[in-house]
RNA sequence: CGGAGUGUAGCGCAGCCUGGUAGCGCACCUGCUUCGGGAGCAGGGGGGCGGAGGUUCGAAUCCUCUCACUCCGACCA
């Protein structure tokens, strides 16, 4: 992409509103826009995030085995009636009537909606087991919405829901979409600790939310650092594999690690002190195992082997994807702007012309994007006619991992120079060099 | 919902107390000079002050009502 032909309304001066580092940033990056309290429009670059993240999600559950559809933001009351949760959920859900005079609502999640379809469609335990999820906005009405995207009222949220014959199966799914988080957010360069978490409105005996570091973070957590010290890498997981599903889920379960509804001082004390650590974190997701708390109300069930009609039991399972976008900012920033991990970067390389309208730089500039695009490098190039400070200020700002800048000096050299907005560091060299490095990089990503 | 506060140009703000027909910085447009970390000079365009009503010869400034937004708190992916 060109940003002379992109749309980047990038601003120099702090939102007066934005409190906290993510929101301001991604006011200044040009990625969103409040359009009331806490619902957002989203601009390009940050569109472009939010794609990121939920192809990273659906090859994620895709893998687990879990199958994507798409479920309405209306729905109608009557389902949620029957459930018992039209009453119960209070005044955070939005209830709109139609022109008929119709109970309607925005989903805030979609138990029912999904319950109601399995119900409908499956009747054998040879349908099961059975996992669909999908990524749809939801609306909360929050009764004080801050924090930008992190706390909105519309926000965009992957949920999951598992159907399954018995508890064993259903636990299963339950360790499947623990394994499959934590792939998800290792893959978009975020630590998201998995925590025993207090069930909520969603109910439930087993559940775990996920959080993310981050000093701004809404829960108090407690933890063993050994929990931090874990990572997935390179290692392969077959789902199918309940035992090796399951220590995967105990390698990370093991060590404390709570927030602060769960949170016991006497078992915390029991980890070594050096190894224990208070801090604060932002949840981006929760897995719940529930059992049959919906399928007994709403009848979904399935006949066994023995000819019986039981409910199944289910579970349902979250991922808060345009709030990721606000925390891994929390996690991944420095006073000059947003710091991307390669997994979530909107352009892989930002591309800096400090001469343009020089011939021989902007020759090579455009060679030298032509050449990134090519190898999928997804390039952004700053082709504005600016001064070398205003296009670095704005790669800063908007945090592409990489940055390749062409000038005359080097060009003379033959060399272009590749900077990492992480760690600062530049480094001379050809072009081609260059390409290679980037393609060496992203295809760990 | 309780408490506090703010709405004036795309963004950040001044002006309001002590009414006289709107200003500054950035951004934007034109020209010249500049050009490896948010350039300089000169010229220029854009708002009628959240909305409605009232007081007044005259309202961004005073009064009434109203809407929106922000912050603190209780609540939440």
């Amino acid at each position: 992409m060109r940003l002379t032909q992109y749309f980047l309304p990038v601003l120099k001066e702090n939102p007066a509103e934005a409190q906290i580092a993510s929101h301001r940033l991604m006011l200044r990056a040009g990625m969103v826009r409040q359009a009331s309290a806490g619902i957002y429009s989203w601009l390009p670059l940050g569109l472009r995030v939010l794609r990121r993240i939920e192809a990273i999600i659906h090859e994620e559950q895709e893998r687990a085995g879990h199958i994507p559809m798409l479920m309405p933001t209306i729905q109608s009351a009557d389902l949620w009636r029957e459930s018992g949760r039209y009453d119960a959920y209070g005044p955070e859900m939005l209830r709109i009537r139609d022109r008929h005079e119709r109970d309607m609502l925005y989903g805030p999640t979609n138990e029912e909606l999904i319950t109601d379809i399995f119900r409908n469609a499956v009747g054998s335990y040879r349908d099961l087991p059975l996992t669909l999820y999908q990524i749809q906005w939801k609306f909360r009405d929050e009764i004080r919405p801050r924090f930008g995207v992190m706390r909105g009222r519309e926000f965009l949220m992957k949920d999951g829901y598992n159907f399954d014959l018995t508890r064993e199966d259903a636990l299963h799914a339950y360790n499947r979409h623990l394994v499959s988080y934590l792939r998800t957010y290792e893959r978009m360069g975020v630590k998201a600790i998995p925590m025993r978490a207090a069930s909520g409105p969603i109910g439930g005996d087993d559940t775990h939310e996920f959080l993310v570091l981050a000093e701004t973070g809404e829960s108090a957590v407690f933890y063993d650092s050994a929990v931090t010290d874990l990572s997935f890498g390179d290692r392969q997981v077959d789902y199918a594999d309940r035992a090796a599903v399951r220590a995967i889920v105990d390698e990370w379960t093991a060590p404390y690690a709570r927030t602060d509804e769960t949170h016991d001082e006497a078992v915390f004390a029991e980890v070594p002190a050096e190894r224990r650590r208070e801090g604060r974190g932002i949840e981006v997701g929760q897995i719940f195992y529930f059992g049959t708390k919906y399928s007994e109300p709403m009848k979904a069930v399935v006949v066994n082997e023995a000819g019986e009609r039981v409910p199944v039991h289910m579970g349902s399972h979250g991922i808060g994807v345009s709030r990721l976008v606000g925390a891994i900012i929390e996690a991944s920033h420095d006073e000059r702007g947003i710091i991307w991990p390669e997994g979530v970067t909107p352009f892989r390389v930002g591309l800096v012309n400090l001469k343009q309208g020089d011939a021989g730089a902007d020759a090579a500039c455009e060679s030298l994007y032509a050449e990134l695009a090519r190898a999928g490098l997804e390039p952004l190039y700053d082709d504005r006619d600016e001064r070398a400070g205003a296009k670095f200020a704005t790669m800063d700002l908007i945090g592409l991992p990489w940055r390749i800048t062409v000038g005359p000096r080097g060009l003379a050299k033959g060399v272009v120079e590749l900077t990492s907005r992480r760690t600062g560091e530049s480094e001379e060299m050809s072009a081609a060099a260059a390409v290679e490095r980037l393609s060496g990089i992203y295809a760990r990503v």
